[in-house]
DNA sequence: CTTGACTGTGAAATCGATTGCTGAAAGCAT
DNA sequence: ATGCTTTCAGCAATCGATTTCACAGTCAAG
């Protein structure tokens, strides 16, 4: 391993010296011109380890997300990767596959590299960030809430969002919408499904009868399941609310599978469908601001990195239910600003 | 920031003792049970950053990759990190944009790092190793080759695979099948390109003329112009052959926007479309065995890591063309075992 | 020609955990 | 009881870069 002591050598001066070029730290030119030349001879990296461990600081971000396989989430990250590369830092990528143990863990992890800061779309409400604020480690939370001590949070209107959503089935004309939302207990599986309740009482002037709704895994599995059971009912739903695109699919998959494809079945999905591009008739589509919502977090959290102090704060970002297509936004549209933000 | 020195003198023994105890290497029950207890007391959290500069060891394997948005990717990442945990690592995600520059920034800043193991789907065919490998960092490549020093490879049979998909188009009786393929000397792109003429020389027995090939991007947009261009053609194709999923994502677009929705005019996907369940007749999808080709790729980067030498190992995996609807497990199928490899 | 204010440089301490070496204590056989 | 292993714990060096402090040289003002 060349170390900084093997370039000064070379270079014929003293290590602090080397380190004060590759710092920006002003040193005579024909001195930064030796040790330029000696660490590119040498083939020189500084070794980043002893640089954080002296001090104590590092440029990476951790976000932690609760499936990688989610575009909404994916693209989310890929916002906060735009924000943080722009501020001189690299994100740290963890899948925390819905699970609180792993998701814990993870945070072990990071709170003992240390990270910088951590971005996290908790996994359930029970969260705990109490190790990372202990040890003052920035954390925003995105998507969701977390227990425990209060943190920046950044999350889209669900309840509202979903409640224009839902409506959007009775404006096209459906009259029995069912709902298939996400767990129990997990807020945006809560705000959702209280969203289509409002609007169901809205449009009927009747509280939603019990069987009109599912809570089940937000997985393409839980969906094609839940709507199986919809299907069977002895008054079966002519239109059904998905909570979220996993969902939505599953929706799609079985009701294609029951014969009863849309628009005979209409469908709202509460969350793009990135790759579809051909959206049959009777499938409604809200897109949600996963760009904005990773764009807003990673903002936030460089701020606490660079000091900022204060009450935790907490940003709703409205969902905006538009006819106009955005699938291709979804996929590839990075082109705002980041400086403005 | 709470040391083992602190520990240490809490639990009356030395920092020695303390770090025996934190790495499992025995020591007196009786002092186990204080060092424990005083660490809990004071909330210690080991320092990774002294632990690493002093092993020069990490426990983090970084993965690189073109496209975070691309699910081809993500599911390939999905299962990298399954073995990488399953082997005691984290895995660090690096989104390269495609950009050789900034795939190099990212290169440059896992070898300083220094992590344990690189794993990364090159930019392009002259994606630059020779900083990993002259530091001994393993690197495995991944569904792409890299130019300069050979390391380990794992892609899949793209040309094979390609070869049988397009000809899956004719087998569907379309006649004049043209390709959209990606950029040049990218080398999926031109291995698919490949396969495609490779097949249009069997089906009608002649070369396929100039016009019937584009060489674009691998997005959304690139396939829906070059969708446009070859629709505009004097004699256009009554099928498409798209190289990558985003192509074909692109193509179906185009061509619901010209009125000419599959089956009118065919296409063959060259990679799966995820939460696409609904499947106009006239699509036809070949799944790409992302799954496997990361599994295997973390599995020998593990092995390299473990101190595996000898040469460079090189990997072909077969694209299978199957009628079976993978698309379910292609985003929930975790199912099979990581041991059994 | 002094005095004081700067500047650039190097020596050495430091960040926190790991580990080679040494010695004390304990176990065992003769 | 003596001598020989073996085990366990502590001291202190170490990983590689940063940074404080002190010193030497430069320059301008008085």
């Amino acid at each position: 391993m060349v170390t900084i002591y093997d370039v000064a050598a070379r270079a014929g001066v003293s290590p602090a010296t080397v380190s004060r070029v590759f710092n920006g730290i002003k040193v005579s030119p024909d001195r930064v011109i030796a040790v330029r030349l000696a660490a590119s001879e040498l083939g020189f990296v500084p070794n980043r380890n002893a640089r954080r461990l002296r001090t104590s600081s590092s440029e990476i971000i951790t976000m932690m997300i609760p499936d990688i396989e989610n575009p909404f989430f994916t693209v989310m990250t890929r916002a906060v990767e735009d924000v943080a590369r722009a501020g001189g830092y690299s994100v740290m990528l963890c899948n925390t596959d819905e699970d609180p143990v792993r998701e814990q863990e993870y945070l072990r992890v990071a709170v003992s590299d240390p990270v910088a800061g951590v971005i996290l779309a908790p996994s359930s409400g029970s969260t705990d960030l109490s190790l990372a604020v202990e040890r003052d480690v920035p954390v925003v939370c995105v998507d969701r809430h977390a227990a425990g001590p209060a943190v920046d949070t950044v999350v889209a209107d669900n309840l509202m969002g979903a409640t224009s959503s839902a409506r959007l089935a009775w404006d096209a004309g459906y009259r029995r919408v069912a709902c298939i939302s996400g767990p129990e207990n997990v807020e945006t599986a809560d705000d959702r499904y209280r969203g289509w309740m409002s609007a169901y009482l809205e449009a009927t002037g009747k509280e939603p009868p019990q069987e009109l709704s599912v809570r089940t895994r937000y997985t393409v599995a839980g969906g094609e399941e839940a709507t199986r059971q919809l299907l069977a009912l002895p008054e079966p739903p002519d239109a059904i609310f998905a909570a979220n695109n996993k969902l939505a699919s599953g929706v799609i998959r079985a009701l294609a599978a029951a014969g009863k494809m849309p628009p005979e079945v209409g469908v709202v999905s509460f969350g793009g469908l990135p790759l579809v591009l051909l959206i049959p008739a009777g499938v409604l589509v809200t897109h949600l601001p996963a760009r904005q919502l990773g764009l807003t977090a990673a903002t936030m959290l460089l701020e606490r990195i660079r000091g900022l102090k204060g009450p935790a704060r907490e940003v709703v970002l409205p969902v905006v239910i538009s006819d106009e297509d955005e699938g291709l936004s979804l996929i590839e549209g990075h082109s705002e600003s980041v400086r403005g933000l």
